[in-house]
DNA sequence: GAAATAATTGAGCACCGTTCAAAAAACAAT
DNA sequence: ATTGTTTTTTGAACGGTGCTCAATTATTTC
């Protein structure tokens, strides 16, 4: 039953997006319903369209929310001054996914369909990430212009996360692998030191 | 109604296996629907669920098809007897995938929720595939062992397929990258390289 | 208070995957 | 041919989904 001067509009967004998360997490994507969050939070269907207008938008909240868990996370690894912090970032790409598969996964797995490409907001927060892993490239690689930072760091991610995938999904048994993050850590050490080599 | 006597079972199989896979490559996961399948064949929602058994079946077998279609497809690359087999093959890797977004897509987004894991034929598919690139790798890579070998093939897939899913998905702007399958390459000759000077 | 405005609701719509008693078709025996 | 038996095919029915929107309820305004 409605509770309306209970919660702002932005508290009652935030409510539906928390619990939307959770449910996520629990059940996976495919068993993910907009019906349920809403009994979950106590506000009817209805008030849930109101506030996100579909299961996508709410779905695009839920996935923002898993990449800020996922921004932080890494910060954190970070933040504890790791003597490799290429290392770090990697464990720390795998440890999230692994950590968070079904939210992790429904980032990949929800396309906005024909909705056209993802919103501003979202593009930005990718953009960070990349260049994020660029500056963290920069200091291993100095003499590298920007423009070829940026390449190198969207193809370091495409190769972690290729074998990220495979961890998670278990496809060809990668986690039968001894440890699947350490096989990217290698490949993104060869890819470092081969630019390395070709710079000098 | 009924056709009873035009079709064996196996031919039926081979109708909604066909149609099935169509109607995805048009419409993608999200729309694909076990009723529109069975009105394209003719044949009703009932007949389709007693061939397959649930929408997962008749998913597992589409995605069969692809795999198919996708080992076919790197075969005949190869047939071509190009100069460069590992060229050849990332390339097909990632022409097939662009060339059949929606098919190529649900195979990784398609999951089998609880069912266990995916039936032996599909795990042997997948060995399959590893065990052709390992054999490729064998003749750049003649002094590594077979467990060796296996391994750096599924290193080496899952840095292809990281480059290959985010062209793609058209995450982080890929596409707009000169040559995602280029970047990919470069990735592979970098870590067999690498294997090389380490094996001497 | 009453009137106007804003927020919330949930039955209703068209669809989905799935089931299963009944109907239709094919076959077997006489 | 006719009957009985078996196999194949059907599609209405069930509980669920995303989504809508007239109607209800709560708040604000005067």
């Amino acid at each position: 039953m409605g509770r309306r001067s209970d919660h702002t509009r932005d508290e009652l967004k935030a409510l539906f997006i928390l619990e939307g998360w959770r449910l996520l997490a629990e059940t996976g994507l495919s068993r993910f319903s907009a019906r349920d969050v809403a009994k979950r939070v106590g506000y009817s269907i209805g008030t849930l369209y109101v506030v996100f207008g579909s299961l996508d938008g709410l779905l695009l909240s839920i996935n923002a929310r898993t990449l800020k868990l996922w921004s932080d996370f890494l910060a954190a690894r970070l933040a504890e001054n790791p003597p490799d912090r290429i290392a770090a970032l990697v464990r720390g790409y795998f440890d999230f996914a692994l950590q968070n598969p079904r939210t992790w996964m429904a980032i990949y797995e929800h396309h906005m369909a024909d909705r056209g490409p993802a919103p501003d907001w979202y593009q930005e927060v990718a953009a960070n990430l990349i260049a994020q892993v660029a500056e963290e490239i920069a200091t291993v690689l100095p003499n590298a212009s920007p423009s070829q930072l940026l390449t190198m760091a969207r193809s370091l991610i495409a190769t972690v996360h290729g074998h990220c995938a495979f961890a998670v999904y278990n496809t060809f048994d990668m986690l039968g692998e001894n440890d699947p993050a350490g096989l990217a850590l290698m490949r993104v050490r060869e890819t470092l030191a081969a630019a390395k080599l070709a710079s000098a």
